[in-house]
DNA sequence: CAAATGTAGCGTACGCCGTGCGCAGTCATC
DNA sequence: GATGACTGCGCACGGCGTACGCTACATTTG
């Protein structure tokens, strides 16, 4: 609760970034800088290949120099995370046209993020703490659905099962991506790489609903699939409203 | 395609295992014994502290020796994460009472089985191929699916949808878990660090929906959170199918 | 103007990591 | 008993995050 908790320390990095010394010589670089070259090494060559030297290197000063402005590697990350986080990849989703448009702009702005920084979903993983940025974002949203009937903290729910989908979603496209960059082919040349020895699976007659699958069962595009989801989950929301709307005195109990 | 290729000797390994020598000393190691004990080892210490050295450690032979049995710590992942895959956690699912039961089972289960294995979604990153256990575990559920008036494509989608939402809503889960834990707070500890620092942003006006929030919003369990979320999906699919009964025609069209 | 003082930059070093290489010991086969 | 494939594994290399403490410098103070 003071000053010398390490969780007030990374949200006042977060917030107001370095108090700014008075005395002393100038700093050769911003924090600003520095988490933006960050984003820019994980961006073009993955979370692994962002390390403190290599960083420094590209921001042409000493390893050691990193650590005038930044506590530690976790603490850049979180910086980074909250960077990349703002509602930036919101601006041209409103809620003006209803709140299912709204929370679909939602879903297809989230997933470009990821696909954009395909690091962050591994960054997230020792996320602490809420920056500026994520703030904004969830206020946003949150303004969206101000006048549905459901209690605040059922709105609250909803936001974060989209979330929760688009999160996961977006994880099994990278992920599928990641492993054919991998090895190196695409992801055509992966799956008939794998083809051929999983037919030899199905054919030991162990996995026969398996091997029934017509053709184009696992055909079509991520975007494809992503949307099928994201349909039946706002189908299911617009269900729950509809619901409401029938018997309105049940809007504030949970559910 | 041949034997050279690497993602078809991913594939030999974990389908068949390692050949067993006919000349030579007898191995002291089987490979299901150093995939579960890596799997307690991930469990108990996190990922972070599942390194060869400790794991040989463990296991009490030399680092190297390992790499008899294990081409890489990547390939000791995707067994490690096959060997936890399999459809035991589904053990007590059946779609006996229905394609809904049934998936709901499926939600919890997976939920579970990430709960308790908490090291999955990092090592899912690297996944490239598809093991005995992942594969048995799609059948199960195929199969329960059967019956449904949609294409396989279709019910591929869903299974993709609701694996995502379980996903992505555990990660988020063990991610707070996570960063509580490192902090070396309770849930609630960490959160009251944070509080009245969050409190002190809104009263700056620039988040109006956020601070008006009731003071529950962020109440609740985890899992209270998680069912919300699953039945929101559910609905969506009931609604997916409720549509096709009306016009059957439709069955075969994607969407 | 000069001295004191706090800060920037960063070289060195420590203890981790994954793993390539090649040697020594073991044992089924001929 | 000789052969040769196979096991176990010590050593070493090049990476990583970062603690420590030195030097150089800008500002404040006297």
């Amino acid at each position: 609760m003071n000053a010398e908790n390490p969780v007030r320390k990374s949200l006042q990095l977060l917030w107001y970034g370095l108090p700014d010394p008075k005395k002393g010589p100038k700093p050769t670089l911003t924090l600003e800088q520095i988490v933006r070259t960050a984003i820019g090494l994980a961006d073009s060559e993955g979370l692994d290949a962002l390390s403190m030297r290599k960083l420094a290197q590209r921001l042409d000063v000493g390893t050691m120099s990193l650590y005038r402005y930044v506590p530690s590697k976790t603490e850049l990350l979180n910086l980074m995370l909250d960077a990349v986080s703002g509602p930036t990849h919101l601006r041209r989703t409103t809620f003006d046209a209803g709140w299912r448009v709204g929370l679909e702009g939602v879903g297809h702005g989230g997933r470009q993020q990821y696909l954009a920084h395909p690091w962050l979903l591994q960054v997230n993983w020792t996320r602490p703490v809420l920056g500026p940025n994520s703030v904004a974002d969830m206020e946003l949203i949150m303004t969206g659905l101000k006048d549905l009937p459901l209690s605040d903290r059922e709105k609250m729910h909803v936001v974060v099962a989209l979330d929760s989908y688009v999160t996961g979603a977006v994880r099994q496209e990278i992920l599928s991506q990641r492993a054919a960059a991998e090895s190196g082919m695409t992801d055509e040349e992966f799956w008939e790489a794998q083809a051929p020895f999983l037919y030899e699976i199905f054919d030991t007659g162990r996995y026969p609903t398996m091997a029934s699958l017509s053709e184009d069962t696992f055909a079509g595009t991520w975007e494809e699939s992503f949307d099928f989801g994201l349909r039946l989950l706002l189908d299911g929301i617009e269900q729950q409203l509809a619901r409401r709307a029938e018997s309105p005195d049940t809007a504030d109990t949970p559910f």
